[in-house]
RNA sequence: GCGGGCGUCGCCAAGUGGUUAAGGCAGCGGCUUGUGGUGCCGCCAUCCGGGGGUUCGAGUCCCCUCGCUCGCCCCA
């Protein structure tokens, strides 16, 4: 037998059941983006590979291997987007918003890395995400991680903690790091095989490893936090006192280091303890040096993106939401019947009602039992008699009470009983 | 890319070398051909992800492959 043909591996298909609560969660997003009069921006899914290269950083894991890259027919390297910012960011220098002043800016989609699938994890996901740009204020840190922390909030998660620290500057960061690698060089032969590697690729994430004999060493290396500057330090001071302020608790976590090269600064994460070990529900930072490594003018940014995958679900293990049923359920039989029932239909959607039509012209117990199972409070049964005469029943099918009326006085009844609840 | 677990009907699921692969849900048909929620009857996998092998005989054992899943790396 033959194959059956199916979608790629790590790709999704969501579902009615399922995209109901993806709805939700969008719409929560954007009253949460309109109240803090954030715009929406849509950039393409596909890019110039280079973008992703020079932005995310040629060492990364996400550019180094897992990105959906190929040449299209004009023989130029194109990257199905891995995240969201390189592009936003591309498009603000591109469009030359940033001449307009400071932005806020929020989008939403899927993102594809080629990765090995597991729980949280797909090769097609999609994030949420926030950028500010031009904003170097530390209250701009708060109020990005704010609206991020009251948006999970408000969907009901519980459990969130806030992990925040600072990388500093680049030349603190560079600083720290030839700290760190001197010291890590005297204790290589103590060191897991992935972080003697990433000894060489990129040091800092050595601090983050899940490696509990790395960890226990790490307890005596030299400290990020010791080496910021007076500035840096001042600055990280100032966004703690602002989140302070907003009442958002967090956990300073010296050991965070964000996986791309972008980030300075501020650096967090929002995790749950439900999601296994993809434990993190947003990630973001703050990349002052990313608008000029891409050309434009420079300008300090923060940003952040949430995983709505994971996010669907945390909801999912929280709370249920209740089943959909249209206002009316609609049944007919017989030649005259049912292109009068197909026009009764569209009437009643006119008005707004949702109406779910049986096409499928099985007989009238069949369609009722349907119409029973959809929840429906009214069923509308119409037959070659009610055609005949332009009149329909209408059916209360909690009561099971009938009554013979015109399309008039049935839509009158239906709109009067919607209002009415 | 690496390691562990798994793969029987659209969904859930029994079956662990021996003739015709339980059951439940959903679906379809029927129990006075225009009236539902129960109930009853019938239908619904010549086949156990795919391929090869061992055996008199395999869904059940072995190998390969694909997929799912959990973890590592990495990240949302």
């Amino acid at each position: 037998m033959e194959q059956q043909l199916q979608s790629l591996r790590g790709m999704v298909d969501l579902l009615p059941l399922a995209t109901v609560q993806w709805q939700h969660l969008e719409s929560r997003a954007r009253e949460h983006f309109r109240r803090a009069w954030v715009g929406e921006i849509r950039t393409p899914l596909l890019e110039p590979t280079e973008l992703f290269a020079r932005g995310i950083g040629e060492a990364t894991d996400v550019v180094g291997k897992e990105m959906y890259s190929f040449n299209d027919r004009g023989d130029r390297s194109c990257t199905l987007r891995p995240e969201g910012t390189a592009g936003v960011v591309r498009a603000v220098i591109q469009q030359g918003l940033l001449s307009q002043g400071p932005q806020k800016l929020w989008y939403s989609g899927p993102m594809f890395r080629y990765e090995r699938p597991q729980a949280g994890r797909q090769r097609q996901f999609h994030q949420i995400g926030l950028e500010y740009l031009g904003f170097a204020d530390p209250r701009s840190d708060a109020e990005a991680i704010a609206l991020a922390w009251d948006l999970l909030e408000d969907l009901g998660l519980r459990g969130l903690s806030l992990q925040l620290n600072s990388l500093g500057n680049g030349e603190d960061r560079l600083r720290y790091r030839t700290a760190l690698v001197a010291w890590l060089e005297q204790r290589v032969d103590q060191l897991d095989p992935d972080s003697q590697q990433r000894l060489l690729s990129n040091p800092l994430r050595i601090l983050d490893s899940k490696n509990p004999a790395t960890q226990a060493l790490l307890v005596d290396a030299p400290s990020l936090g010791a080496s910021l500057s007076t500035e840096s330090r001042q600055r990280f001071e100032a966004v703690q006192a602002a989140l302070g302020q907003l009442a958002i608790p967090y956990e300073l976590n010296p050991r965070l280091v964000r996986g791309l090269d972008y980030y300075s600064h501020t650096a967090f994460e929002i995790t749950s303890a439900e999601l296994g070990a993809q434990a993190t529900v947003c990630g973001g930072g703050r990349y002052d040096g990313l608008v000029q490594q891409l050309g434009g003018p420079d300008t300090p940014a923060i940003g952040w993106a949430i995983g709505m995958e994971r996010l669907a679900l945390l909801m999912a293990s929280g709370s249920e939401l209740k089943g959909a049923a249209p206002d009316v359920y609609l049944v007919s039989k017989g030649e005259l019947a049912e292109p009068f029932a197909l026009a009764v239909a569209r009437q009643l959607r006119g008005a707004g009602l949702a109406v779910e039509l049986d096409l499928s012209r099985a007989a009238f117990a069949k369609q009722l039992k349907r119409a029973n199972r959809s929840s429906a409070p009214w069923a509308v049964l119409i037959g070659d008699g009610e055609a005949q005469s332009q009149q329909v029943l209408l059916k209360d099918l909690r009561e099971g009470e009938e009554e013979r009326l015109d399309r008039e006085s049935l839509l009158r009844r239906l709109q009067g009983s919607a209002l009415g609840g």
